[in-house]
RNA sequence: GGGCCCGUGGCUCAGCCAGGACAGAGCGCCGGCCUUCUAAGCCGGAAAUCGCGGGUUCAAAUCCCGCCGGGUCCGCCA
């Protein structure tokens, strides 16, 4: 809706609606700098320009009144934009839907199945799949990929480990762990097992079948666990895809050849491509004759490219280097490119994680540290264990989704286990609050929702404009890749429906003013409900 | 050493890409509001050299240059 606006600002404004300089503004609905700008080249005052230019042009479609101050040309909404919001959001099942359409792959968490998903990895897949729902709303066909880095050496290391120790009897990706930490010591002391492990690595990647099995065999024993946990944060993925595959599907030897008919590569012993603009050469194939991981994403992304539009990997800061590397490839090779998303690292106080070293924080220790906190908080209400039980998870999972996708993706994270469980500055359950708040009036409403634009007062009247900015941040998630923003969003909508819920009584009121109100309740409940869902967040009726 | 990212009240962050109207939230702190739809809420207050120093501009948290602090990468690893 407030994309439509926007049109009509761009319309209204005629050879002044350059939409970069067109604005939200906390003085009006739209605002516009072109004056700044105008003035600037041709040396005039801005507000003189402003003037002129909003004496020169007449509101359009959804612009009712247009105004200059101070330089800033400021455009407001009509009644029956607000009339037309509100009607949408009430008769629109798929509110936010932007009808775009195009096929999107989108590959995220896509960690070693070397142990549990600890809370880096959770960091990425919050926004992978965050991601994935928002542009599923926006109308795209979106698959999403895990892809199983199945033939590096930390997996050889994790097999190795699992032949040697053997597996605890605990959830399945925490025993293999176990067995990864265990072989990792072992390395250390008895170095002459690095050959045992280059032997697996070898015997692997051609394929020998006794060697295929107990890779297998350990790298689904992590995945059933890693399932679980996603599963719990309500992340979900179409295909788990592995590197190998690549091998075999004869991917990595059309990549090689694709290389080799563009001259790039310098045949020594191993096989060298020198990329401008890098200071390292990219090796793509070993001396023995074997595959390197750039390979095989190569070959995987031109799969990709043969099957997709629009292409995004969420990745790990450290891995900018090495992107840059493989879209320069892809860029010479006349493929289509992925776009990354790239997130930095989330710490511990103490210094960075390492599943190697057995130093990190599991997600399902997380998970279950939060939920036990938040069934403390509800424990003392009118609540069946049952509901406790639920209202505990649904706060639990809906605040670490939240706590991670707030955050910039650029941003270096520090986890703090006592912030994590401390419900007080817990966003997420301040949002689910809202919406059960919402339900609470609805419920106890028998009325028809009759929304009047003229009954609205100046807050209500935000309300609704906020409520008509939904589809406008799927928009801008799916044209930025800033998931964060739309976080943001919601925080904004539900403090300003807690506003509401204060000064304007809906039950109280009566007659018009009465349905009016549950008309916009009505709608606000509807739009929580949907940015709920499209954060991944559970929805609860009542808490 | 070089590349990239981050540095905003005591703490955690938004805003920066496309420069503009008093730098916004939350936590914590101080003071108010439950005989009225769920107080996991609302209102008010104190608290900020937007890392530092230059520059561009009528206008800089935002753009440019230099520096400082933190992170990260620079494998015939993945």
């Amino acid at each position: 809706m407030f994309l439509n606006l926007i049109k009509d600002a761009i319309k209204s404004l005629g050879e002044y609606g350059d939409e970069k300089f067109i604005k939200e503004s906390e003085y009006a609905d739209l605002a516009t700098t072109i004056a700044f700008k105008i003035a600037k080249e041709k040396n005039l005052n801005s507000k003189e320009v402003a003037n002129e230019i909003v004496d020169k042009i007449t509101p359009i479609g959804y612009i009712g009144k247009i105004e200059s101050v101070g330089g800033y040309i400021n455009l407001f909404a009509n009644y029956e934009f607000l009339e037309d919001t509100i009607d949408v959001i009430l008769s629109d099942n798929n509110y936010g839907a932007l009808g775009l359409s195009g096929n999107v792959l989108i590959e995220h968490t896509s960690a070693n199945p070397d142990g549990p998903l600890h809370i880096g990895h959770i960091r990425n897949s919050i926004i992978g799949d965050t991601l994935t729902r928002i542009f599923i709303k926006a109308g795209f066909n979106v698959r999403t990929h895990y892809y199983i880095n199945d033939m590096g050496r930390q997996m050889a290391i994790t097999v190795l480990g699992v032949e040697k120790f053997g597996l605890p009897d605990k959830k399945p990706d925490h025993a293999i762990a176990d067995a990864y930490i265990s072989a990792n010591k072992l390395l250390e002391s008895e170095p002459e097992l690095e050959k045992k492990v280059e032997e697996l690595m070898l015997k692997y990647e051609k394929l020998d079948e006794e060697t295929a099995k107990k890779f297998r065999s350990a790298i689904d024993k992590a995945m059933d666990g890693i399932k679980e946990t996603m599963k719990k944060l309500n992340v979900e993925h179409d295909e788990f895809v592995w590197e190998s595959d690549f091998i075999r599907s004869g991917y990595v030897e059309k990549i090689l050849k694709l290389l080799d008919s563009k001259n790039l590569i310098k045949k020594e012993k191993a096989w060298i491509i020198e990329l401008e603009g890098f200071d390292k050469e990219v090796v793509i194939r070993r001396e023995n004759g074997t595959s390197l991981y750039v390979t095989r994403d190569l070959a995987y992304h031109l799969w990709k490219s043969e099957n997709f539009d629009r292409m995004i990997n969420v990745w790990g800061a450290d891995h900018k280097l090495y992107g840059a590397q493989l879209l320069k490839l892809l860029e010479i090779l006349g493929i289509k490119r992925p776009e990354i998303v790239f997130f930095e690292f989330v710490s511990l106080p103490e210094g960075r994680m390492s599943t190697r070293r057995g130093k990190f924080i599991s997600a399902d220790e997380l998970i279950d540290k939060v939920k036990e906190e938040a069934k403390k908080i509800i424990t003392n209400r009118e609540f069946s264990a049952e509901e406790i039980e639920r209202i505990a998870e649904a706060v639990a999972i809906g605040a670490i989704r939240f706590d991670f996708l707030k955050v910039a993706p650029e941003k270096p994270m520090i986890f703090d286990m006592s912030k994590a469980l401390d419900f007080e500055r817990q966003t997420a359950s301040y949002i689910q609050y809202t919406y059960s708040r919402a339900c609470s009036i609805l419920r106890k409403s028998d009325e028809e929702p009759e929304f009047s634009s003229e009954l609205c007062e100046k807050p209500e009247r935000e309300l609704v404009i906020l409520l008509s900015k939904m589809p406008f941040y799927v928009y801008r998630v799916v044209n930025e890749v800033r998931p964060n923003l739309f976080a943001e969003y919601m925080l904004s909508l539900a403090s300003k429906f807690n506003e509401f819920y204060r000064d304007y009584p809906v039950l109280k009121a009566e007659d018009e003013l009465r349905r009016n109100r549950i008309a916009i309740v009505s709608a606000v409940s509807k739009v929580l409900k949907i940015g709920l869902e499209l954060m991944g967040i559970p929805v609860i009726e009542k808490m």
